[in-house]
DNA sequence: ATCTACATTATAATAATTCTAAACTATTGA
DNA sequence: TCAATAGTTTAGAATTATTATAATGTAGAT
């Protein structure tokens, strides 16, 4: 398991000060094996459950923004009713399972390259993401 | 112009009562040549700048959800903090300029089928989006 | 014309997010 | 080591978007 001393340095190296709470915001996110997915709500609920730590919601919302805006975080849009935030930062697309509102990441392979032919006069493409929306599959047969 | 007796047709089809209020909102929705993409906001104000029309805002509310379940709208997820819809319901991709906050439709030619390699164990695809993200190229050079 | 089910409305309620101002703390450098 | 200070956290208030409520109104069937 990475040791917190490397969460002090990531946020030192980004100009975000180390305290008590980004630390252990950092142990939820990043501390594990596959990517995560959460709204806020969800995080909130995983730091005052699981790591019994109360952080005060301004705090968590502040840093989750704080780490979007340098680049720790991704925002997802999925739904317009909720906020979904992904650990994994670069370009990929997600499968949402509309039944239990769970995100999945895309590896490269999942779906082959987007080809764009229009071109925005003066407009650069910043981001290309595909939303695959799947629920489960009633019709049972074959 | 399309007259309203159209609307009021459309409206019996699916159900819906034609009101004055509904059928207010089907002619700044639809009576336009192109596509139209709103928000909730947009579109109560112009309801009230523009038809003159004071429509309670719970009406817009329930009215536009109505023509959602209906399928003569469809919400669009770009931003977290802003419900789109759109008067187009057919399946289609969209660029969102991210200066302007505008979202443009894209044609079916505008980019390639989409080719999803992955399948998820008892779900079936409901739906394929696309979102590009554009905004204005600043470094405007060779 | 009357009835009934559905609609509209103003307003209250809720939920998500942001703001505020005071208290706190990590860092800097004397 | 110890302030000074600049950034941070906090509780709670404020704001914004959306939904619920309950009274009143209206379209369509009889």
């Amino acid at each position: 398991m990475p040791k917190n001393c490397n969460f002090i340095e990531k946020l030192r190296e980004v100009g975000l000060r180390p305290t008590k709470q980004r630390l252990k915001m950092c142990e939820v996110l990043y501390n594990r094996e596959k990517t995560f997915h959460f709204t806020i709500n969800d995080l909130v609920k995983l730091l005052s459950e699981k790591m019994n730590q109360k952080i005060s919601l301004a705090t968590v919302y502040n840093t989750v923004h704080a780490f979007e805006k340098k680049g720790y975080l991704k925002e997802i849009s999925i739904d317009s009713h909720k906020s979904y935030f992904d650990t994994n930062t670069s370009a990929h697309h997600h499968f949402f399972d509309e039944d239990t509102h769970e995100l999945i990441d895309c590896d490269e392979s999942d779906i082959d390259k987007i080809n764009i032919r229009k071109n925005i006069a003066g407009k650069k493409i910043n981001s290309v993401e595909v939303l695959v929306r799947v629920a489960s599959d009633n019709q049972t047969q074959k």
